[in-house]
DNA sequence: CCCACGACCTGTGGGC
DNA sequence: TGCCCACAGGTCGTGG
């Protein structure tokens, strides 16, 4: 999925045809994706003028004139699409969700802009809801959520307390949306490699100054990344329909057996599995 | 409370 | 060529 650098740029690429724009016509395709979708989902978005589009954690948020929000996660394989000026099956009409398979496209949006922006997700592992604005802070999607790791709020203080104590892997803290927002597989390999910590190390044993480095990559990597338009590896694609290509800057992620490419060092990726998932590290570098 | 793990889905790529 | 398995950017629920 899409992880923060990636749904930004999603959010950036919708934001010029959705921004104050009313929903003329809204499709949905089947009762569930990840959830069920809210009761009369449709009919709820129909003629509802959206405001301006933002971005919390992995969430995209539509505000609406109805006094609700959209909220939309894109799960692993989630894709927005903007299809201009033609419905979201017209023949030969370009990027048609650019590879998608059409079978998987859950939901269309027409916009009284004549634009088409349809979401396909193969894995169904994202979701859209509704909730009311007022209430959103509230709502268990974003109640627990930690810091933007981009805003200031998040400083070293904040993985300092985050850490104290805790004996899991830093690796899996990191994905603690609860801890810091939006981090995921491929980010947190890449940010712990720029820190040069081990993601096998327990988070409360790591010391203040490393944790000083850890917040400066996490920062400069996603900041990179969404420079380059997120990263692409199969799935994800901008709004427009772009590549990202962030990929090609990867130091670890996927580069197992390769060697490291920090200055001076002579050590070679390799790739272990840590809550299931696949880590990237440089056993030399990163201790 | 903390943590590891399976589950949810479908597609793809590699090895045989 | 074809089949089968491993694995994929994320969470969520369960059970120890």
């Amino acid at each position: 999925m899409p992880e923060l650098p990636e749904v930004e740029t999603v959010r950036r690429g919708l934001a010029p045809h959705l921004d104050g724009a009313r929903l003329v016509e809204v499709e949905q395709r089947r009762p569930d994706l990840r959830f069920p979708f809210p009761d009369d989902f449709a009919a709820r978005l129909r003629g509802a003028r959206i405001g301006v589009l933002t971005r919390r954690a992995k969430y995209l948020l539509a505000p609406l004139d109805t006094g609700e929000t959209l909220v939309a996660h894109l799960g692993m394989t989630g894709r927005f699409t903007i299809e201009e000026g033609g419905g979201p099956d017209t023949p030969g009409l370009f990027h048609h969700a650019a590879g998608a398979d059409p079978k998987h496209t859950h939901v269309v949006l027409t916009t009284d802009r004549g634009v088409c922006v349809s979401y396909n997700d193969a894995r169904r592992f994202g979701y859209m809801t509704l909730i009311p604005t007022a209430q959103l802070g509230m709502s268990p999607y974003f109640k627990g959520l930690g810091p933007e790791p981009l805003d200031e709020r998040f400083a070293p203080a904040t993985l300092i307390h985050a850490f104290a104590g805790r004996r899991q892997s830093v690796k899996a803290t990191l994905l603690d949306q609860r801890v810091v927002a939006g981090l995921g597989n491929i980010y947190v390999c890449e940010a712990l490699h720029r820190a040069r910590l081990h993601p096998e190390r327990a988070a409360g044993e790591i010391g203040v100054a490393e944790i000083k480095r850890l917040v400066l990559a996490i920062r400069t990597v996603l900041s990179e990344a969404i420079a380059a338009g997120g990263s692409t590896l199969r799935d994800y694609r901008s709004a427009d329909g772009a590549l990202g290509y962030f990929q090609h800057a990867f130091k670890v992620y996927g580069r197992e057996d390769d060697p490291c490419v920090s200055p001076r060092c002579s050590g070679v990726v390799q790739r272990i599995v840590q809550g299931g998932r696949s880590s990237f590290f440089c056993g030399r570098c990163q201790r």
